[in-house]
RNA sequence: GGGUCGGUAACUCAGUUGGUAGAGUAUCGGCCUUUUAAGCCGAGAGUCGCAGGUUCGAGUCCUGCCCGACCCA
């Protein structure tokens, strides 16, 4: 298709000749004072009597969505960012050189600005009489269809500006994202969490198992690393002295994308000094509880056809006993690696063959057979330390870690933990991983991070932290399917040709 | 990486067993001073994702590639 299509061409050429008529097409000195939703609401109760007798005007600023038509008079739309109201312009109000102006040369998509009184309509709506009406910014391109609106997945998310005018759902969905940040910064300020911001770019990247972005540092002559996570940073806040801690920004991962998945994506990260993860527990159920009261009114929600109740307490239950319970595993099959792999492979779950550690068979198997069944929030406790690798030992079962997860519609919201802070183990827990690599595992670093463990030798007292998914929990509240639509601008190829 | 589905006018979509591409909205011209998916009359608008192939003839069948959605890995 062509570079421009007839319909811009017009629109190009129509703008030119207004501009040569001396309408300037940007001006940038309206300012508007009323927005249409709060109008609405104050005078809902307004008859058209009680409108007109209000000697006050009117100004707001907006984008036009529809228009209706007649000879000396015109029915149309615009919405600012609050809502959309009516604007009624007769040729008798504005003059018969202005209206010859406005009829010919504003469209659908301008942002135009009025003036006027408030009265209703024969149907009842609310509407502004025009009395001024000016050119705020003129449009070049059309507005998509005006009752289907924009469809196209790709072209929502490329565009998402567009998106954003013709679907209000849309802007309500990153409205109450804005509200669940803000509700959380809110709620951590108030504990005592002191926000704080730890490197991006980051020498070798860790508090987590992924693979990294690499970029290059030409100063420094060295490479970094976009962080996978904050964690070793928050933790040496930790030994420094601060005792609540918490950070809310991007973290990175070079993995696939899907609705799950986007390369960035927003994780809260908070720590808290003499608590343990049980202390986590109850704070988490406090923290969603609480902010489904803000956001929905209640403590129930509903997500993708499900009831989900978020009143605490919620279950708990530990890793195995999930996979025996839920997973309906046999006991036996949890004896030895041979026997998972066996079993595994019986029942279809692909699994790595070579796969020495059997905590990460065991994950396998939960993620299939258990995850998606938890869809009421559950936490599962007593993760096996050997993918537990900065977690504290639990120190009845040393086989396991002193951790949950937290899940939530058969998904993996939260992850906590008691921190190990014996800089001995760390160190040893680290080395174990390296000597993993052998095994060609990608995602795992090959380098210690030595000055995390001289942290810890100067001593951290002991803690819990935990990691929070901001897109996924966004996801359960707007009860959205796909990451892609609580992201603002979600990664994609490149565009091909398309208009 | 594999599978399924999709890409046709600016937007939303039709397009039959292969026979020269349609509608609505939007746009342009005309009529209309309480409409709201306004209405009526008229007009223009397309590299059918891209590149090949089969065929007298391809939006339609075949192959490869690009972009997207979903599922699987």
């Amino acid at each position: 298709m062509n570079e421009e299509s007839a319909v811009l061409k017009v629109r190009k050429q129509k703008a030119e000749e207004l501009e040569s008529l001396g309408v300037s097409l940007f001006p940038n000195r309206f300012r508007p004072k009323d927005h249409a939703g709060p109008l609405k609401e104050i005078f809902a109760e307004y008859d058209n009597e009680k409108l007109m007798s209000i000697k006050d005007s009117f100004c707001l600023a907006g984008r036009i969505m529809s228009r209706r038509d007649f000879g000396k008079a015109v029915f149309m739309h615009i919405q600012d960012e609050t809502d959309q109201i009516q604007i009624f312009v007769k040729r008798d109000e504005i003059g018969p050189e202005n209206f010859k102006l406005f009829k010919k040369y504003i469209d659908l998509g301008d942002i135009i600005g009025v003036e006027g009184p408030l009265f209703r309509t024969k149907t009842g709506e609310l509407t502004i009489l025009a009395h001024k009406l000016v050119l705020v910014t003129k449009a070049f391109r059309p507005l998509p269809e005006k009752y289907h609106g924009l469809q196209d997945v790709e072209l929502r998310y490329r565009r998402r500006y567009l998106d954003l005018i013709m679907n209000q759902r849309v802007r309500e969905i990153f409205r109450t994202r804005s509200q669940i940040v803000q509700f959380l910064r809110e709620y951590f300020q108030s504990q005592g969490f002191l926000e704080v911001e730890t490197p991006m770019m980051q020498p070798i990247p860790g508090g987590a198992t992924a693979r990294p972005f690499k970029t290059y540092h030409h100063a420094l002559e060295r490479e970094l690393y976009l962080r996978i996570a904050p964690e070793l940073y928050l933790k040496r806040l930790l030994v420094g002295g601060f005792e609540r801690v918490f950070e809310l920004n991007r973290n990175f991962r070079n993995e696939g994308i899907s609705v799950q998945h986007n390369p960035e994506f927003t994780m809260l990260e908070f720590y808290e000094a003499y608590a343990t993860y049980e202390d986590l527990m109850v704070r988490t159920e406090e923290i969603f509880s609480s902010l489904a009261r803000e956001i929905t009114g209640h403590t129930c929600i509903t997500y993708q056809g499900h009831k989900i109740d978020l009143t605490p307490p919620w279950k708990r239950i530990g890793f195995k006993e999930a996979l025996i319970q839920i997973g309906k595993v046999p006991p036996e099959v949890l004896e030895s690696r041979e026997k998972t792999l066996s079993w595994a492979k019986e029942h279809n779950i692909k699994v790595d063959e070579k796969e020495k550690i059997l905590g990460k068979l065991w994950a396998k198997l939960f993620d299939a057979l258990v995850e998606p069944q938890l869809i009421q929030p559950t936490f599962v406790v007593a993760f096996p330390v050997d993918i537990s690798p900065l977690a504290r030992r639990n120190e009845e079962d040393p086989s396991v870690a002193d951790r949950f997860e937290l899940f939530i519609a058969g998904r993996e919201i939260a992850n906590a933990f008691s921190e190990l802070n014996d800089p001995r183990d760390q160190r040893a827990r680290f080395e174990e991983q390296i000597r993993r690599r052998l095994a060609d595992d990608p995602e795992i670093h090959p380098e210690i991070d030595e000055d995390f463990i001289r942290a810890l030798e100067y001593g951290m007292p002991p803690a819990a932290g935990e990691g929070i998914g901001i897109d996924r929990l966004v996801m359960l509240f707007t009860d959205a399917p796909s990451i892609r639509e609580v992201i603002l601008f979600p990664h994609l190829r490149p565009e091909g040709q398309r208009g």
